[in-house]
DNA sequence: GATCATCCTGACCATTTGGTCAACACGCGG
DNA sequence: CCGCGTGTTGACCAAATGGTCAGGATGATC
């Protein structure tokens, strides 16, 4: 034991001080990074806190410490999702117009879709596991959310800015188109032969999807020119 | 044995011949019901073998007995969807008329969604988690499907019956759409309110989504009274 | 009544699961 | 130098995982 070439053996990647909390904060972020990635591919159910540590690079002791355990950290993730997805949920008002109304919600959808993909398909895998977690969200803030936005989408109609649809199909309809390009990340690679949605695609979808939805409800595009 | 009240013990189901393969038959199709079921709530990963079993009201090892394996199981159930879905895809040429065809495509897709809702919910699940199962099929044959489709919509839009839109999108828009019924039928319920999706709510359904993709890309209403 | 194909299932196995815990490393303020 | 708060992690645990297998049950056929 005189050849001294490996005393310390691997050495972690940073304890004690550091400053702050700064070693919480980046493991942390790691670690919901990697959680988010797994979760989604695997379900609640399906994803092990192993390959969430391994996809993290650390041990798995260390996620349960930071995270406590399993449940814990899904449901940390879900809510920062629920946060994003209000984040873009700006009033309305029944003055605006239906036109810019309707293509900022697709826009800023596909947007959500787009950056978030990983907690896109998380959501989408909760929901389609019968949504234990999320009963009361749905239930409850999404709900009214809903209703207030059909309440002023029955209005427009009956001021004839728009057809008389259920707003209720339409808002499903908006989120389904959207949140496919997501979920369905796999399907749309597959079928077009792309390796990748470009940022040029996104662009033509949102394109794509607003003309079809505004002019399918009866919306007339919001005047460019004004005069 | 004069007394017969209870001699065996419980009995299994049905043991021996029953007459050609009926057991397997009655069996295998108990199986394939309950494994659907948990394999659309937890995905592959998610679905133990002891979960499906217990669906099945069997022993764990009878299911292995008749399926193999897990993976055996889910990939049976896969093709089986797959099939499903093929079955109403018939074919359509430039000769019809444009919205008898995109009205029997939204609707029959809804049914397949309506009737199948586990299948279709399994199918999701699959491609959420990278379609690691169905790579070849979405790059085969349903490709092929799409980009048939996809002309023929192109071949409309150049004879002036409906819009320019890129048809690849079309397709998914309504995919997603009618998909969103099965596979989000929680976030539907929890938004709704209500405790079930009737037929009557399908059937309002499926109107409002042909008025509005129809109307959408520019299609006319197939006239019912022709002259 | 022996043979056979089919069916049934408890016991068992190696591996993985989520989670606990004690031991330890580090820097800082006393 | 001694705690102390923070961070790290291997060893460990009971339970569950997918899967195997031997042993037995049953009825049809010869």
């Amino acid at each position: 034991m005189t050849d001294v070439t490996e005393t310390e053996t691997v050495r972690p990647a940073r304890q004690g001080g550091e400053s702050n909390g700064a070693t919480r904060e980046r493991n942390e972020r790691e670690i919901l990074e990697a959680a988010e990635r797994v979760f989604a591919q695997y379900g609640y159910r399906g994803a092990s806190v192993q390959a969430i540590a391994e996809e993290a690079g650390l041990p798995k002791s260390n996620v349960l410490y930071y995270m406590g355990n399993k449940r814990g950290l899904y449901v940390r993730l879900l809510e920062r999702m629920m946060a994003r997805w209000n984040a873009l949920l700006d009033d309305i008002s029944v003055e605006d117009d239906p036109a810019d109304v309707l293509e900022a919600f697709i826009r800023s959808k596909m947007q959500l879709s787009r950056q978030h993909p990983e907690g896109s398909r998380l959501f989408a895998a909760e929901i389609l596991g019968g949504a234990p977690f999320l009963q009361g969200y749905l239930r409850g803030e999404l709900r009214q959310w809903v209703q207030t936005r059909a309440r002023i989408f029955e209005q427009w109609a009956e001021r004839g800015l728009m057809d008389p649809v259920d707003p209720v199909w339409l808002i499903f309809l908006i989120w389904s188109a959207t949140q496919h390009y997501a979920d369905f990340e796999a399907q749309v690679l597959g079928i077009t032969g792309k390796d990748e949605i470009s940022d040029a695609d996104v662009e033509r979808i949102t394109q794509f999807l607003t003309q079809v939805i505004l002019k399918g409800c009866g919306v007339r595009p919001a005047s460019a020119t004004p005069g």
